[in-house]
DNA sequence: CTTGACTATATAGTTACTATATACTTTAAA
DNA sequence: TTTAAAGTATATAGTAACTATATAGTCAAG
């Protein structure tokens, strides 16, 4: 193909079809990455049509995250056998950035999803509502640990999320028995939790939660975390119920709160015992 | 979640946590993008873990592609609306980018394939083959067009496949019709062509090929194709076959050769008359 | 023969870090 | 208690891959 008596693109025609700034290429000339077949006596860059494919393959490394350096290494040393090699290595790299766009869409979708949600809510109310089945990650028992094994074990759970690829955008929460609410010692939590939608098999650590729980929102800052404690329990026992086993806390609109303590939201949910 | 009075990470700590340099935390609070919740008289910066949250959604944020800036101009106007707005449109983008890295697999495969061939190719050898069925996706016609048309052609059909994605890795190859190869004007290409292993419906100018073909090579510049031409028109006649309508030719290796003409290698396919 | 659209080079600016040099603090061991 | 290691800070320079700008030469159309 391309045998037509060789015609030439300028600097711009050329720069027009690869959809690059001009100067761009003459960038890629300066670095001897790739230089016109052709220059005149003025200095005018003139390119042949097969350039084209040699601009491709160029865009096609830059696009799996080739440095150009590397690429021109590549280009320098090339033959079927290492453009092979390359290939087959550039493949994974290539999937594993496309799973990990998959999971930034499905934290969008979370995101969206529970922003929406977010914006219904009236969080002067005390609802009693029916939790459908939920599957959680859970930490390791973190239950009476001092602070400093609280924010290790809080990083090391960000880490284990991320290294596992459990990271599903929900907000991390807390659960905290129901011997140590009633005892008043309501940070005192014992696992850590992300919701997990679409829970891979052959995960440890996963809790189902469902049936009736009493939801009330905290909002400010932690200090008066008590009080609101302490009313929903109130609001429990005057409705007649007795509370369950585990205590969910979550912050939420986590992506859009401004960086201060007295926005943030606190969602609680207080499980009832099943009569 | 999170109300242990707060114990704060050190600057190495969080970017510990948060997988990045600690450099690049002390340059998100020179810009602004995120300053640690408190900085003692020492200067020494100390981040809640709250501020975890804040740092993730900067990363979802430049995971999509948005600049620092923009992350920075859109936080200081964040709200639940726009952050909803926000994520519709990052829902696109992102969705758009995984469906072309979801293509750079696919032209992955397809030069990992034609490398794998190409290494098994004898190209002094004259052979027959059965060609099954393909798709092809036509330019239009450039029959008889001068250099400039060609040229343009050409330009246009890149663009083309470029802007309807029909670009599956597979060479550029040319279409020249049985009466213009008798006469000798082996570079009188009627179009131009691009495989498409995997064709969408409703896309036009499809044509698929099947049949008997004598497949031959030309390696060396353009300008001793008509030798090659000559030389297979040569054996088809001793071997008692009769030329078809069209002619298909390609570079092949294009992805590894040399940027020199002398190094190019044309697969020459002669459609065969079925009898 | 001039105007406008091109070409060139050289140089500076940009983004988002990353590295380096120098100096002060904290912590853990000797 | 001192001292060394490991951490913190600031300031500055360097990096990749462009991108923009200033200045000047070239070419094709009216």
């Amino acid at each position: 193909m391309f045998n037509k008596n060789v015609k030439y693109f300028t600097t711009g025609e050329f720069a027009k079809i690869c959809k690059v700034n001009k100067q761009t290429l003459i960038y890629y000339d300066q670095i001897g990455l790739l230089s016109p077949s052709m220059k005149d006596d003025k200095g005018y860059r003139y390119y042949s049509i097969a350039q084209y494919d040699f601009f491709s393959v160029i865009e096609l490394l830059k696009a799996v995250g080739m440095s150009l350096k590397d690429i021109q290494t590549y280009m320098a040393a090339k033959s079927p056998d290492n453009f092979l090699e390359l290939m087959q290595q550039q493949k994974d790299i290539v999937s594993k950035k496309r799973r990990q766009l998959e999971m930034i869409e499905g934290i969008i979708d979370v995101k969206i999803n529970s922003t929406k949600e977010a914006l219904q809510l009236d969080f002067e109310q005390i609802t009693i509502e029916y939790q459908a089945e939920e599957i959680l990650y859970l930490s390791r028992n973190i239950e009476n640990s001092t602070e400093e094994q609280f924010v290790k074990a809080v990083s090391d759970f960000i880490e284990e999320l991320d290294r596992s690829q459990l990271d599903t955008g929900h907000p991390i929460g807390g659960i905290t028995k129901r011997e140590h609410v009633l005892a008043g010692h309501y940070d005192n939590y014992s696992y850590l939790y992300m919701e997990q939608p679409q829970p891979r098999t052959g995960q440890p650590y996963f809790k189902a939660i469902e049936g009736e729980v009493l939801v009330g929102y905290h909002v400010g800052p932690s200090s008066t975390l008590s009080d609101t404690y302490k009313r929903l329990l109130k609001v429990m026992d005057e409705k007649g119920y007795v509370l369950g086993q585990y205590i969910y806390e979550e912050y939420i609109y986590d992506a859009v709160t401004k960086n201060r303590d007295q926005e943030y939201v606190t969602k609680i949910m207080l499980e009832i015992q099943k009569s």
